[in-house]
DNA sequence: CAGGATCCTTTCTGATACTG
DNA sequence: CAGTATCAGAAAGGATCCTG
């Protein structure tokens, strides 16, 4: 296994959490399991195949559960594993930046 | 003006410090204002091109302060803004957080 | 319902050369 | 030193169709 070199260690961070949508889906997700479709519903601007994308990587980061019911038609739930849930004070305090950033504006 | 709507809000947030570079520029600031040559230094992926964009975006946004000398050559510092200050929570967590994931990983 | 596969467009990034 | 400008390649994103 190739150990990576981080000058920097945000940059293990960002790795994770970076990009346009994974911060957006774990803060959707803080509220406990939901549905791939409630995400979809939650999140209108990602397609189906960046939803899929982001929360494959989120996965195999070890960042969120992923359950399904082999049932037909299927049902897959999404939640925080532990290591998310270790995430969720910078969500938090993403979110409430963002929300005094809204109620600033002029 | 236009009021952008958003649907929770930490992509306020996002917008601000999203993409691939911008947190960790911060994360550089937080020790104090660094000249664009000690950025570029710090952050040796990065190219010029870049590292301008993100800056003109940050200090567009109310994020840094740009200050430049007038002189030969040119000498120009950034720092945290008021506004950048107030990201310093979440960046130092976003930090800690990394720290902990690299040392955790077998 | 929760996706996978394919094709296509757009945006982002980087390398390089140049400038006040 | 702190940038700009230009160009080309890579990556991200979207539309559409298909499936267990």
């Amino acid at each position: 296994m190739e150990r990576i070199h981080y000058n920097i260690p945000i940059e293990a961070t960002l790795e994770v959490i970076g990009g346009k949508w994974k911060a957006l889906i774990l803060c959707h997700l803080k509220s406990g399991k939901m549905r791939f479709s409630e995400l979809q519903k939650s999140i209108p601007q990602i397609t189906k195949k960046m939803l899929t994308q982001q929360l494959r990587e989120l996965e195999s980061d070890g960042i969120i559960n992923r359950y399904v019911y082999h049932q037909i038609p299927p049902k897959v739930e999404y939640s925080l594993s532990d290591t998310g849930e270790s995430l969720r004070e910078i969500l938090d305090k993403m979110c409430a930046w963002g929300e005094n950033r809204i109620n600033n504006q002029t």
